[in-house]
DNA sequence: CCAAAAGTGTTGTTGATACACCCATGT
DNA sequence: ACATGGGTGTATCAACAACACTTTTGG
């Protein structure tokens, strides 16, 4: 009755005839700066593809998992502890890479430029901050890998308030707007904008203003993410 | 200048540290059936954990993608092609499968039960469909992934009009709207899901009805592909 | 005083929600 | 005639878009 017999469940099988190459996974780390959304791109050192510029990347170790390795690969680099990191998913063509059976697992993350930078000179590879449309040609798929990453950013960003990682702790509601009207390529009302964040209560204004600004100082608020928490059941709806 | 050399780009390593014992692909197959939300299981032949459930899985060849895999190993069990399929993410969890290091790639489908009678008795594995709230243990972290899948399907099924694929061609609005009450676990309004759904333009009204059915029979209509790219640019809000 | 950005107020329109009601059909 | 689901109409309310306006501050 059972012809395919274990086929159904194929973790249970031998695998010599399957083993691949290797798991590696890649990162795409997202910042934002001024009003522009960039990513950090890092040098590539050895191998055929020498001088060409790519995801941070390393493989994944045998007893980790694939989040762990991330974590690991983006703070050996950044020097950054507990960063927003999500999944993109695996990217298996077949001939991603030439000669070898590499298949990635892609990642992204939001960092806040100001952490990153007092501790970027820690860092030993070549590494440089990407406008998001000014970006290179890239070793093997990994522009495939940041155009859907990119998709992801903005799918996500409409659902929960991830944005906020990329912002200092402290930030003016311009500032937001801004990072919204970047990642979302959209235009949008400062008044209204205004009414709508601050209806959702998940701001709190702090008794703090701009510093030497040649304008009228703006008040600063805080992403309160207990409130969030709170409201994340209902599902909250970032759409702008 | 560069201590890290090569490892900024692992994937120009050589592989032999790294290298793990194979990777699978999982599908959770879901069905709507009247008016429930069903997933279907196999039966474990072969290994340790005889006699248990689990999804539909396979090895990922050396020479396809995780897609092509993904089809090829549904196809085989349900004689169906072309199906909609989408990679959920891998689970890499490093002791998900006791004795080795096997990473899966999940994806999650939606049939038409209907297509599907046709042919299941080509299939030789041992299968059956589980409604969604009476899932038993399944083998290794599948519980884990279906409970994903489910996740995404929920979000999914609010932003683009994938649930369609779950009906016949010819559906009524109602069965349309048991569907969306059953993914997403709410209770809708009639008057108000017809109004919405006809203004998006999507459907496709039919010169027929409903037959044999003991009331007023309903009018059938069809999802229209074509409107639905035209309109996709701007963004259909399937929030109900 | 002017530029530049912060911040407030008003108004028309759209769309969601709730609910009442009529229609067609098989038993 | 009545049960069952199919299908229509309407009043109310909340959210959003557009846009005009006032306030604060540095140069």
């Amino acid at each position: 009755m059972n012809l395919l017999s274990s086929k159904s469940n194929p973790e249970n099988d031998s695998p010599t005839a399957h083993a691949i190459d290797g798991i590696t996974i890649d990162c795409v780390i997202f910042g934002f700066n001024k009003e522009s959304l960039e990513v950090l791109l890092v040098q590539h050192a050895g191998g055929e593809s020498i001088g060409k510029w790519g995801l941070l990347g390393g493989y994944m170790k045998k007893e980790e998992s694939a989040d762990d390795a991330a974590q690991r690969i983006v703070s050996e680099l950044t020097s950054l502890d507990n960063i927003y990191l999500e999944q993109l998913k695996a990217f298996t063509n077949p001939d991603r890479v030439p000669e070898r059976r590499v298949v990635t697992i892609g990642y992204y993350t939001l960092v806040n430029r100001e952490d990153y930078n007092i501790k970027a000179s820690l860092s030993v590879i070549e590494a440089k901050w990407y406008k998001i449309n000014t970006i290179p040609d890239l070793i093997f798929d990994h522009n495939e890998i940041l155009k859907f990453s990119l998709m992801q950013l903005r799918n996500r960003v409409r659902q929960a308030p991830i944005g906020f990682n990329l912002l200092p702790d402290k930030f003016t509601l311009l500032q937001l707007m801004h990072l919204y009207e970047e990642i979302l390529g959209i235009e949008l009302d400062k008044s209204n904008f205004r009414r709508k964040i601050l209806h959702m209560k998940l701001l709190v204004a702090l008794d703090e203003k701009q510093q030497d600004v040649s304008h009228r100082a703006a008040k600063l608020y805080k992403f309160d993410a207990d409130t969030y928490k709170k409201l994340t059941e209902k599902g909250v709806n970032f759409e702008f």
